[in-house]
DNA sequence: TTGTAGGCGTTATCAG
DNA sequence: CTGATAACGCCTACAA
């Protein structure tokens, strides 16, 4: 690898001016400028951002710390922060966290060492203290972690009521809810959404809300708990849609037809919803859009850290497919 | 951030030593060695990384190349790219080069410059000349690159054999078949399976094998034309699951039922197949024993450069789901 | 057993 | 407009 010293003893200049050519700073005559081009295209010379990077204390790199990227949920949202980094000429570092905190630590520690830049972050887990303690920029994605730290997140509350009123508009008489882990934030607002639209109706009763992990087997678990105890259950509004996804397979053995005898929607919008069969109503986040913004809000935290703490909050969408229909008017 | 001057400073002792401690390297008395370890516990140091790798020219860092980590094939892949990345101390890149030649050549370039160690690349596009150019330690995986790489693959050929002989056993008397894009390696190699099992029969005619992307849209349209044209076919072979999911839907619209009609299977084992109804039969890649491999073999490579280039090959498997299904003998 | 000094490749400051 | 030179933080001869 050529070094910008064998650059300028081949343009014979100082280190000093191939440096100044390279960043575009300070006073530079043309023809020496032209001679340092020729001797970086001659060699083939590019700057070693290590070097660089020492000097600066910076190095060009975020990171998106996720659960678990074979979550369906995240691909799509790791594509999108993937994309902006790239288009920033960010380099881009993925950690699994497995919702664990020790592991958490661990990614964040290496990571300083290496001088990441900022992160963004999705996690139940992770403590104030310790991102504190790191001092560095910081997205918190999904699901808010305290107060004071830049977030992009989603009107869970709001959306889930929208769901259970639509599930009420269509016809539906009695309305489960498959709750998700009671230490996600996110879970816990869309149970709150559920629970403000369902706890004046007359047939409501505490045990059709069902809690559950945020994965498949589990909901299908629930799922068939929920059904032997409320046979009459016509609307099921799930935390997810990986646990709708386990709903439906597991009306599927059961025997129950979706959505003629249960209406089910979902929330989330990941594309595994559109190849179940029926294919599932859900709330769908902007989940594309949603990682853009964050990594955007990040890279302008970088930029100026003393900039003040923004909260961006996307609405998510009713989008009617096969897991849903209308009951007919019996007047 | 203290640096390991603080910490000689504290401990009284020359950086040298202090270094002599961290790496464990040449003598020290123990009782210096605990008057440094005091000090770095006291100044809670770390050892900059960044310095650390512009001195030795290397940066514990590898990254993956993958099309599209939204493809569902990937997230698997880079899960045990990644845990194993983390065992080994290693931080993990993620780019995708949506199968882009330019863009492959850009993230390398951008990565050489930060002295990426090694490289993880699923590709069709990237060209030996610009693996050699950059000189850097690659495993390509699941389609091979050229000679001379080492590799992790799977027994594309055979699998597509089984898959077609599975379905010849179960009393399919027409077999058609759903192939991947013509300069995609892999996609290649089943077809090549398929038709070394089929092209002896007397009812084989070449418009029973329909080509397309490897994606869910472009396989629905394939299905309808090849159903349209040949009501009659009894079997279908799709050249990845992706493929097999989208015929799977088109003959939810065409009204034909499944597996009674036709029997369907699938290549690769994504999780994607457990999900649709019926569940998809699939000839299943260890697709996470896959990653880890590649990773280990990219390591191996790290360490000793000049270690002969090896050469990996998983097998298939079948897994049987509701997507085919035994005829009756009608004797 | 320990310290000194030079260098990894860049950049910014300060003279000239 | 250009060139020395001192950092950035760490490591490894070479001396002592």
């Amino acid at each position: 690898m050529a070094t910008i010293k064998d650059v300028a003893k081949l343009a014979q200049v100082s280190t000093a001016t191939v440096s100044r050519v390279l960043n575009g700073n300070g006073y530079v005559h043309s023809e020496t400028k032209q001679r340092v081009a020729v001797a970086i295209k001659e060699l083939n010379y590019r700057p070693n951002d290590v070097a660089r990077n020492l000097f600066k204390g910076r190095s060009k790199t975020i990171a998106l710390f996720v659960p678990d990227i074979m979550n369906p949920y995240f691909p799509e949202l790791a594509r999108a922060v993937e994309d902006v980094a790239q288009k920033e000429e960010y380099t881009f570092i993925l950690c699994n966290t497995d919702d664990d905190l020790e592991k958490e630590r661990k990614y964040l520690e290496a990571l300083t060492q290496k001088s990441l830049d900022g992160l963004v972050i999705v996690s139940s887990t992770m403590i104030s203290e310790y991102i504190k303690e790191f001092n560095i920029p910081v997205v918190a994605l999904d699901r808010i972690l305290y107060e004071g730290v830049p977030s992009v997140t989603v009107n869970n509350f709001e959306g889930a009521q929208e769901a259970v009123k639509y599930l009420k508009e269509i016809g539906c008489k009695k309305i489960a809810h498959l709750a998700g882990p009671q230490d996600v934030r996110n879970a816990e607002q869309r149970r709150g959404g559920y629970m403000s639209e369902v706890e004046q109706e007359s047939w409501f009763q505490s045990s059709l809300v069902e809690r559950g992990g945020y994965g498949i087997e589990e909901a299908m678990a629930s799922t068939t708990r929920l059904l032997k105890a409320h046979p009459d259950i016509d609307g099921l509004f799930a935390a997810n849609d990986l646990m709708a996804v386990g709903a439906i397979k597991a009306c599927e053995t059961l025997g129950i037809n979706i959505p003629d005898q249960l209406s089910i929607v979902g929330f989330d919008g990941i594309m595994l919803g559109k190849t179940t069969s029926p294919s599932l109503t859900t709330m769908a986040q902007p989940i594309y859009d949603i990682g853009t913004a964050a990594v955007e809000m990040l890279i302008q935290q970088i930029r100026d850290p003393d900039l003040l703490i923004d909260m961006k909050e996307f609405q998510v969408k009713l989008v009617e497919r096969g897991s849903t229909i209308r009951k007919e008017e019996v007047t």
